[in-house]
DNA sequence: TTAAACTTTGACAATATTTTGACTTTTAGC
DNA sequence: GCTAAAAGTCAAAATATTGTCAAAGTTTAA
């Protein structure tokens, strides 16, 4: 499986230098000048993200907030050597990295490497939740209750993932959607209704217990 | 910069293997064995806590809290796999976490790593307030008393959420009316008395106590 | 290519909340 | 104590949100 890397920066330039290295190191390589395209391109679920925050139209802190909301790989920003010391510290946050243009490219790739390496070993552990008797096993995406698997459908999976790994936390329909679907999918957030519906009918049908609370006017969340 | 990570387990043969774990991962590791020794070492701003909570001769969720009135960093619980379920639920208060003993170690580590990330991205000290036995949860838009969830309504959390963040602030009808229906809103603002009385009602049904206090001819406040 | 499974849609029913208004109680000042 | 303004109470009406269903559209797998 190829590794997906999102390029955001908005020097063709440094786009076309990393693209060739990247796909010559047998990424599948994505690319975007401006923050527009970026948001776009999320939906192809990178697996890391460089992006360059000197970028002069764009306030880079900000796009990195967007990007956030709705992809929790890795970004590595691209800094200016003269970046202000209280910038810097703000990038170096939990599993993200910067790097200083100009870069040495090998140094970036190590960088790159690493973090996939260690995305990889986080996401190997801890596949799975236990709620008693029922198990959700997120690299098999399959649940189970009393070791009978429960079948659900890919939608389906996605919702009860979402929520069964932030348990407790409530969602509105829009965020629900917003995640899954993907932020600039058209469509209404009304179908969630009925997902949830057949997501609980599906599994009480066979734990004979709701794991889904409404949160009325607000939205959904796991109960454990 | 190091993460601190402070560790309070009874058992020396835990801490030790712990310590060596989290060293090796280049944290600063505190230690602590009794609930004294957790109280002094609280000074060192530990970044997260782990925490046993099934110790003898200390009772950990009084412990949790005495921590919590001086630091509101993740703690994540430490648990016996056989622990009541009143009491795992009443552990994901406050964006906290528990892992059943025996664990395995690298589960551990992803999540005392999920929990810096989140910490730190989301810049937000801690998202409930806690005060005795209730705790108001901002991101889970719920109320705990002794970890029994107080239902209470998308107005009446909006209301409480308004209040309790500003403990002790004075509020006029009014001024609660616009913040929470917004400033164009139409409609009369006496529907906050309502609202008021059904939140006092749902909350002191189960505290015997009333957390908010009118100020005649002027409005109310959140008493803690 | 076809059949089955999945996803989406929209209308409507079922529920829960919010608002209203008439009424009672409490309060501060005279 | 008396009074007027402020706050509290209650139940019914109005409104908003969520649940359900069947059918149509779409994708997937054999």
């Amino acid at each position: 499986m190829k590794y997906k890397i999102l390029i955001i920066d908005d020097e063709s330039s440094i786009i076309n230098l990393l693209r060739d290295h990247f796909e010559a190191e047998s990424f599948l390589v994505y690319t975007a000048l401006n923050a527009n395209e970026a948001l776009e391109k999320i939906n192809s679920k990178p697996d890391i993200i460089l992006l360059d925050i000197n970028m002069p139209d764009i306030d880079g802190m900000s796009l990195c907030m967007k990007i956030r909301n709705h992809i929790s790989c890795p970004i590595i920003f691209l800094t200016a050597r003269v970046e202000k010391q209280d910038i810097i510290n703000g990038l170096h946050v939990g599993g993200d990295d910067y790097i200083t243009k100009p870069f040495n490219i090998d140094e970036l790739t190590v960088r790159v490497e690493a973090h996939l390496r260690r995305e990889q070993r986080s996401h190997s552990v801890s596949d799975a939740y236990f709620f008693d008797e029922l198990v959700i096993d997120y690299s098999k995406r399959t649940i189970y209750f009393k070791n009978e698997p429960i079948p659900v459908s890919k939608r389906e999976f996605d919702i009860i993932h979402l929520l069964s790994i932030n348990t407790g936390m409530v969602f509105d329909r829009e965020s629900i959607y917003e995640k899954i679907w993907g932020f600039n999918a058209e469509g209404d957030s009304s179908v969630i209704k009925e997902h949830i519906r057949k997501i609980r009918s599906k599994i009480a049908q066979v734990t004979g217990h709701d794991y889904i609370e409404t949160v009325w006017g607000t939205g959904y969340k796991w109960v454990g």
